[in-house]
DNA sequence: CTGTTAACGTTATAATATAACACTATGTCG
DNA sequence: CGACATAGTGTTATATTATAACGTTAACAG
């Protein structure tokens, strides 16, 4: 059985970054063995840094993340995105088109299409997962066949709103 | 009062473009004359080059297309995404993020979010207008205040489904 | 007609992403 | 075991997308 998923909007709350960023991992790990992939360092270590920054990232961030970590080694652009491409076809991570970054999945192992509040004050990103039925019918009445759906709301988080007004 | 708009999924269905093209830079001129803007002769040659081709153009391709009609001149980057920009900036084009591509809006004015159905058989892009309640209101419950949003559908369109079927 | 500002033009460069090819590790099957 | 096939990694070079900085020109207000 899949443990507890996160509730909608986390990331906008104070919440155990260590405890989810932990469960999430092991979440990571158990489905790779499940669908039998390789979970390899390289891309266990992308994994881990999204987990750990908990916001989004762009791939040179991430690669430069990897370059402080591991001394001697100079880690080259390819090596990041294809872990992210691992990453993303499994599900475990998200690109956020409108930010050119990745993030980490809340709930990983839904195949289904997620949705995110992007707050533009501190570029926290909340991962939702509600059905978004008028847009479906939508596209089922002009005969459109969904294969994979970009949603990315920008605006100011309910934390943000208060510390401005 | 503005002229009829167009109908739902009109992209991937066999229409006029030369009408349509006429009727949506008329609209747009007539919009920025009411707003005391400068369609100026590069923005709206910027313009008539997303609305002739009716489907998302990166920014070098109108780069491209702007240098192949002015000989003479050589046109750089910055000069076409200050045009973009302004349009954007208007409604008079969209952004499609997941495509790092800009296409003509099929409802300028109309200030609200459009949503997008991308066929990645024929590449013709769909603009709905949709309302999209769900998330509306769980951002609301957030108490997240939206200020743009994304949405953009991946498949394949009904014409398309025919003929690899 | 002149000062102010918005738009444009130009050069250089930043940021994001991928192609192509060589090498290494992992697993398979004789 | 050892030879093969394949998936993953490493490396170099380069493509693609976007912007910073600064000078010039056009539009317009007084």
């Amino acid at each position: 059985m899949s443990p507890k998923t996160q509730s909608p909007g986390i990331a906008f709350r104070k919440h155990d970054h260590r405890r989810c960023q932990r469960q999430l991992l092991s979440e990571a790990t158990q489905l790779c063995a499940e669908r039998n992939l390789r979970l390899t360092s390289r891309r266990r270590q992308v994994l881990e840094i999204l987990l750990a920054s908990h916001q989004p990232m762009g791939a040179y961030d991430i690669l430069a993340e990897l370059n402080r970590s591991s001394r001697n080694e100079q880690i080259a652009p390819p090596i990041v995105y294809r872990a992210l491409e691992f990453l993303l076809g499994e599900g475990l991570i998200h690109r956020i088109e409108s930010l050119n970054a990745f993030i980490s999945c809340a709930h990983p192992g839904h195949r289904c299409g997620a949705q995110f509040l992007i707050c533009r004050d501190c570029d926290q990103v909340a991962e939702l997962e509600v059905s978004d039925n008028d847009l479906l019918a939508e596209a089922g009445d002009l005969g459109f066949a969904v294969d994979h759906s970009v949603v990315e709301i920008t605006g100011v988080c309910a934390e943000c709103q208060k510390h401005v007004g």
